[in-house]
DNA sequence: ACCTGAACACCGTTCAAGT
DNA sequence: ACCTGAACACCGTTCAAGT
């Protein structure tokens, strides 16, 4: 996949610590991927070859590391937000952008629960990238709720609960690729305007009297 | 809150055992609603006053002991799903279900995890309890979907994976009790048969020309 | 300015030794 | 038949000592 270095974001000055910056985000990327985002830090201490304070020192907490490889994923991704806020439907452009964020929660299993952590806390290093994110939907969901094509009782809050649940849904691997779909499409579709009080309980509906 | 503690259920013969057996499960109902399902099982045995290795030899696994806190719960949830299948409105009953189901799997934090994994996992001590309110409500998800009231591709398989991922979130202490209803009613929403294919999108609703 | 690893206080799980 | 706790292999986090 795309490097997880990336240039001119806090690395350090000297080269012995630089080089262990990008090693530490080599191996942490590789074992993020391969065991979520609880993977062990000692585990990629070792594995980077070097001291375990040394992790420390560079990335302070779990979040920081999160934030290192998350960061430019996170920071397109609100560019693309604010893009699509110019697209003739924004009730599609929103979709859109729930697939995106999707798509980008699902590179590393667990990150959801990050992300709802970081939400919250604005001591964590995730926060300013998600919060980023965050201002950048609301903006968009405003415009699709302004055109009436979604449901004007739901806020950003809301919008990242759900989809983050969604997430964590897929992380459990109860859901196979393809079988994702379906959940992705309720919950949009529950997200919709929906016209008149709730629909009176149709007793039956036409052509439907089933067999016997 | 009720005795953690059942009549007939696999409690020792012994007298000392079947003590140490309730006393675990008593401690355990109290640390798992304070520090949730991932509480730890050394310091519910050391509070329990017993040995590490004899509340192992009672609940060889956190499932096990997770099933005994919750089985009587899923038991009655399970009935309650058969008995709701006589109502004259399927949907509504189904809605109904839903409901209980969260507020059962909210009595602890991080409980939704383990039933996502027991749903799975048939070696799970807590798959045979889940495994039958499952099948109790897939009979009453295609009774509703019989009559025309949830869309008739979702299974149920999808509807508790939605149902815990709303469980997860409000673990994740974003939403107060009171802003957890919205997120419910737009998954039931998104349940609901749509009719037609997706509305085509209008592009403005009337009468909503809005502030220029 | 940066690196190192021991030290501390925790885990879950197993199992030989007891009663 | 049941209980006990030491032993093992792990954690995350901190910090004195080094270069």
């Amino acid at each position: 996949m795309s490097s997880p270095v990336h240039p001119g974001t806090d690395r350090p000055r000297r080269l012995d610590a630089r080089r262990n910056h990008d090693q530490i985000l080599v191996i942490a990327n590789a074992a993020i991927e391969q065991f979520g985002a609880e993977a062990s830090l000692r585990d990629i201490a070792r594995k980077a070859g070097i001291g375990l304070g040394t992790l420390y020192r560079h990335f302070p907490s779990r979040e920081a590391l999160i934030e290192a490889l998350m960061r430019e994923r996170l920071d397109t991704f609100s560019k693309r937000v604010r893009a699509a806020r110019s697209l003739a439907d924004p009730g599609a452009a929103l979709e859109a952008c729930i697939l995106e964020y999707l798509a980008g929660v699902m590179v590393y299993k667990g990150i959801a629960c990050s992300f709802m952590g970081a939400f919250q806390d604005p001591t964590s290093a995730l926060h300013a990238a998600c919060a980023a994110a965050q201002e950048q939907l609301d903006a968009l969901l405003r415009m699709a709720q302004a055109a009436g094509q979604v449901r004007p009782d739901v806020s950003v809050k809301d919008l990242l609960a759900l989809v983050n649940g969604l997430a964590w849904v897929f992380d459990q691997g109860t859901h196979a690729p393809e079988q994702r779909t379906i959940l992705v499409q309720v919950v949009i579709a529950g997200l919709r305007f929906q016209r008149g009080p709730s629909p009176p309980a149709p007793d039956r509906l036409p052509g439907s009297s089933h067999a016997t």
